[in-house]
RNA sequence: GGCCCCAUCGUCUAGCGGUCAGGAUCCCAGGUUUUCAUCCUGGUUACAGGGGUUCGAGUCCCCUUGGGGUCACCA
């Protein structure tokens, strides 16, 4: 069974980045009847943040994806990593380390201005004498002394890791006692059973000391997928100057869970030519062997297009449900010309509500003597006449024998403000002959004014 | 700077030695629609550069260049 697991650290709201790999881990557990499992990583307890956490939840809730089991919280995991912790330094993998900060820092400075790599220099590794007093050890593990580690990527291929170039014996546990993050990750991983490790790239070179923590202690190694960045069109790292970062953004933009899934999952992952997906193709067809190596830049046009595609699946009480208005056929009738939900919204109130102002570049182009005098005609046609809009429509064209533009441009402006709305007809028939009457009585009042 | 990763249209991508280098998006043009952000049709645009290997290279190897990531008692 495959068990995978997203991991966050709650500094903040869950980035659209983090959608991603989740979502991959997400679905490659699901589509195979494993299991996908949360863990919230706050060993560090200045972050454990409730507001962030409770974001990052309400985010996942949003886009309908769970944990199959309770969230994990590293913050109450402490008796765990102790008893690994024990385990290592009873059998001599890890040892107390008394070099003070200070110490670390100066051997850092030494070697950086030999234009060696800053690294630790094993000191306490076979220490049997007495320790210094007043340092509180921080615990560090032995890190074989040399050759290699090569970590089995399964995205980018196989890694190697030169021991000399690339680790020392790190710090697995602080001064006080509270576990780094390389190590609980691996304690975690191991002890919840992960399988199939799926995560950002800049986890890459994190790998090899993971990998050294699960030897030390037995653990079988995951298998590794690291998914390349997404990046913003500068090609550099997603931030927040970039617009949306934060998922929740996008229900306040209107874009629908479905159609965000679908843009992430296309980005750095493809299925041939195919771009929509449902749910159950994600399912069906999601393979990490077609996860791309480099990394990509997002872009919201394509976002755009999606969502419009995925609202043209949508029932119209959905829509109503989704947008807060009232289900009626005026969406239907709106829907088409719209990418996201906020237009719904408008596009549907621009017909639904009677229009207070009227749109200057409209009027401009389309309200000129002429258009005046048609749209006056027809006025006094259907107020006067017991006739039918469609049928009043077609006279007065004929009687003055003007294209369509010159009566429903006015028209239109009339009735919904601007001169872009779906089709005149259509918008008449909604709103009915007297609904009608009304707009334009109005219209006259305030535009003569 | 050390280490690591990456490199096909503007963007997302297909391609796994022999293709007119395909699709999508964006953009542009034409058509339909009285308007239009819809719809239909068509079009422009790409293998970073240089060496190899091979009968043949976007595809394999090397170098250069460019981009990114990472180097903590942060996660």
């Amino acid at each position: 069974m495959i068990v995978t697991r997203f991991a966050p650290s709650p500094t903040g709201y869950l980035h659209i980045g983090g959608l991603r790999t989740a979502l991959f881990s997400y679905l490659w557990a699901k589509k195979s009847g494993g299991k996908f499992l949360l863990r919230i990583e706050d060993t560090d307890r200045s972050r454990h943040n409730e507001d962030a956490v409770s974001g990052i939840l309400k985010a996942f809730e949003w886009v309908g994806i769970k944990s199959d089991e309770e969230v994990v919280y590293q913050s109450e995991r402490q008796d765990i990593y102790n008893k690994y912790i024990n385990i290592l330094l009873q059998n001599g993998k890890a040892y107390k380390c008394y070099m003070s900060k200070d110490e670390l820092e100066q051997l850092r400075e030494e070697q950086t201005t030999r234009k060696e790599r800053p690294r630790y220099d094993g000191r306490y590794r076979n220490f049997t004498g007495t320790p210094p007093i007043g340092v509180e050890p921080v615990i560090r593990i032995k890190t074989p002394e040399t050759g290699s580690i090569i970590v089995r990527d399964l995205v980018k291929g196989d890694v190697e890791f030169s021991i000399e170039d690339n680790l020392d014996d790190f710090v697995i546990a602080r001064a006080d006692g509270m576990p780094t993050y390389n190590f609980v990750v691996a304690i975690d991983d191991a002890v919840m059973g992960v399988t199939d490790v799926i995560r950002g790239d800049d986890h890459l070179s994190n790998t090899p000391k993971q990998i050294v923590v699960y030897e030390a202690l037995g653990f079988k190694i995951p298998k590794f997928y690291h998914v390349p960045m997404i990046h913003n069109a500068e090609g550099k790292k997603l931030s927040k100057r970039d617009g949306a970062t934060d998922v929740l953004q996008y229900r306040e933009l209107g874009y629908l869970p479905d159609a965000l899934l679908n843009f992430l999952l296309r980005l750095g992952w493809s299925y041939r030519d195919k771009e929509l997906f449902s749910r159950n193709e994600m399912l069906e067809l999601f393979e990490p062997s077609n996860i791309n190596k480099s990394a990509s830049i997002f872009s919201i046009e394509k976002l755009n297009w999606i969502n419009g595609e995925k609202i043209k699946n949508l029932s119209q009480d959905q829509l109503a449900n989704l947008s807060g208005i009232e289900s009626s056929p005026v969406i239907d009738l709106v829907r088409d010309r719209c990418s996201t939900i906020i237009d719904i919204k408008i596009e549907s109130e621009k017909i639904i509500n009677q229009p207070e102002i009227y749109d200057e570049q409209s009027l401009k182009k389309h309200y000129r003597d002429d258009n005046k005098k048609i749209l006056n005609i027809f006025y006094e046609k259907i107020k006067n006449n017991n006739i039918s809009l469609a049928e009043a429509f077609a006279q007065v064209l004929e009687t003055e024998k003007v294209g369509m533009a010159k009566l429903a441009q006015p028209l239109r402006i009339a009735l919904v403000g601007v001169a872009q709305s779906p089709s005149v007809v259509d918008v008449i028939n909604i709103l009915g002959i007297k609904e009608v009457i009304y707009r334009i009585e109005k219209f006259f009042e305030r535009i003569e004014k």
